[in-house]
DNA sequence: CTGAAAGCGCTAACAA
DNA sequence: TTGTTAGCGCTTTCAG
């Protein structure tokens, strides 16, 4: 492998100039800059990163960490597993414009200390997004004394870093309005997501208080679930078991994936959607509008996640006194017709 | 940010013996090791990678090449945006073994240069792992002159790198074999993907020959697809808008995309799927379990795709004088409904 | 416009 | 068992 002093040797000029050729510096004569050209490109001189590194005293790479789904590989319809894709999408669009590149690590669920490989992430690179869920605060606090950290999805109530999230409360606050007040659903339930997610207090919340503004709507029940296609159907049947009680006539899950699985089961149970109960989710993946009846739910851009994640956390290597920032990025309100609509024109 | 020099002073031994602390070498007495490792926690000490890659000249990253999807954001029924995610953890699983780390670079479709980004991955890593069509063999083989290249789904006649791809063969034999054999299909129509794709090319192949042993059966019709369900849409509506010819009674596709495109057209039409025409497709995707009816494909892993690369790429940095070797990956035949099967017991 | 040279932080061969 | 020290390849300041 040529070095930067092959070049130079070959070129008769100093490793200063072939840097300045190198990083089209200006202050270099054209026909110097011309032979080095030449000489790098007879040399197939590549430059070598770690080197780089060293001497710039930056890495330009960030590092993106990430929950490994839980449950075997085969379970597709999984937490976690379907945002990856997306997400990098919006970090790699954001680093492309400063030639910076994406280090990817992924926490296995109960895997040896996430801290740890955590540690290993943060030697290789100049700052981190984390994604929610992967470490708690008090490590995160250690972690972000050194490295400059973007929490992705997490709590905006995360003191000890730069937090990008969405807009959970107002999607949510349209969803339940749109139900109450264009469909007339009075007897709402509510399948949950982990209480240790963020997203999931967050929606939960802004449901109960949007419920509570609609004189006789109520909160006819509540399933603690964890944001699977299982919990869906696990409160399904817990609901249609039990029954002496009167079924609501419209459940909302805390995400797509829940909602999935209400709606399976229901239907299996013969109950027509959203005739008899309305079903929503929130998130808006694919899935959702292949369903019949394709899913109402709350869109929500990964992609802008990442995208917005990684512009502040460039933001904050550059400039590691900045004051914490919170985002919160706008969702939209995505009727289709398992609330109860009707269906829209033509189809894609 | 203390460095390995700050610990050894302040534990009184020499960074040699940091060194051999840090990475657990035998040879140091355990009084002193302690010692170190109190002094490592107390200064909160996290060697640096790019100083570490310059040291054991080695980096211990794999860049990991992929493309990105063509056309908008929102347009997830897109070759290649469904792979990244399953090959990435194969890769990741692969690489945690040993402590190694995933560098990703999404190639945008004519963007510039992919050579040009392709080299500055190549800087920062030790070894790639570069998806099928991102470059050509004359590039892949400059690449491959200095560094370590697996490629991932690639044409098993690459003669510039190693190679891990899919047995389209045997797969797509078992599909034409079972539409004819078992379901009597006659009238076959064949959707292939673009003609540059090496998947394509042996599938394609591979479907004629098949069609060919079985006297009685032929092919009717082709149309030139590119992977995607428009392409699937197209071909069917060209199918369908050729009056004067007789209809086909089964449409292969090239892949599950494709015959989804397909199964949404034949169906608008009011064409009975599997009754009056099967439709089969290629690759597994979740979306195909979900369809009515089930697609009735060929499953290919791709999280062993990226498994298998990753170890094949870490046997040739081990070893770079390794002869190159092609690893073709067992496949399977997915029946599921659209091939005219019944449906299957209890569904998951 | 160009060059000399001092780092950057760690590893590993060699000595002791 | 421990220490010394010569790199690793590039960047960048300071002189010229």
């Amino acid at each position: 492998m040529a070095t930067l002093y092959d070049v130079a040797r070959a070129a008769g000029v100093s490793t200063a100039t072939v840097s300045r050729v190198l990083h089209d510096q200006a202050g270099v004569r054209t026909a110097t800059r011309q032979r080095v050209l030449e000489v790098i490109e007879e040399l197939d001189y590549v430059p070598d990163g770690a080197a780089q590194s060293m001497g710039r005293r930056r890495k330009e790479v960030v590092g993106l960490v990430m929950m490994a789904s839980r449950g075997p590989e085969t379970e597709v319809e999984q937490e976690g597993l379907l945002f990856i894709d997306e997400v990098l999408r919006g970090v790699d669009s954001s680093l492309a414009d400063v030639g910076w590149s994406v280090l990817i690590s992924v926490v296995r669920e109960g895997g040896p200390n996430a801290l740890q490989q955590l540690r290993t992430v943060a030697a290789k690179v100049d700052g981190m997004l984390i994604s929610e869920g992967i470490v708690d605060s008090g490590e995160l606090a250690q972690l972000a004394v050194h490295t400059p950290v973007v929490l992705v999805a997490g709590s905006a109530a995360e003191p000890h870093a730069d937090v990008v999230c969405v807009d959970n409360d107002s999607g949510t606050t349209a969803l339940a309005d749109h139900l109450i007040g264009r469909h007339g659903r009075r007897r709402l339930y509510y399948v949950d997501g982990p209480p240790e997610a963020p997203d999931a207090q967050e929606r939960r919340r802004a449901f109960e208080k949007a419920v509570a503004r609609h004189p006789g709507a109520s909160l006819t029940g509540y399933f603690s679930g964890r944001f699977t296609t299982g919990s869906g159907q696990q409160a399904a049947r817990e609901l249609l078991a039990a029954a002496n009680s009167e079924l609501p006539d419209a459940i909302v899950c805390a995400n797509d994936q829940t909602a999935l699985g209400v709606m399976r089961e229901l239907q299996a149970a013969g109950i027509r959607v959203p005739d008899e109960i309305a079903v929503t989710g929130f998130d808006d993946i694919h899935l959702g509008t292949m369903l019949t009846p394709p899913l109402t739910t709350v869109h929500q851009s990964m992609r802008q996640l990442g995208e917005r994640a990684c512009t502040l956390l460039l933001q904050r290597i550059a400039d590691p006194d900045l004051p914490r920032r919170v985002e919160r990025l706008p969702v939209e309100l995505i009727v289709r017709e398992s609330c109860g609509c009707p269906p829209r024109g033509t189809r894609a």
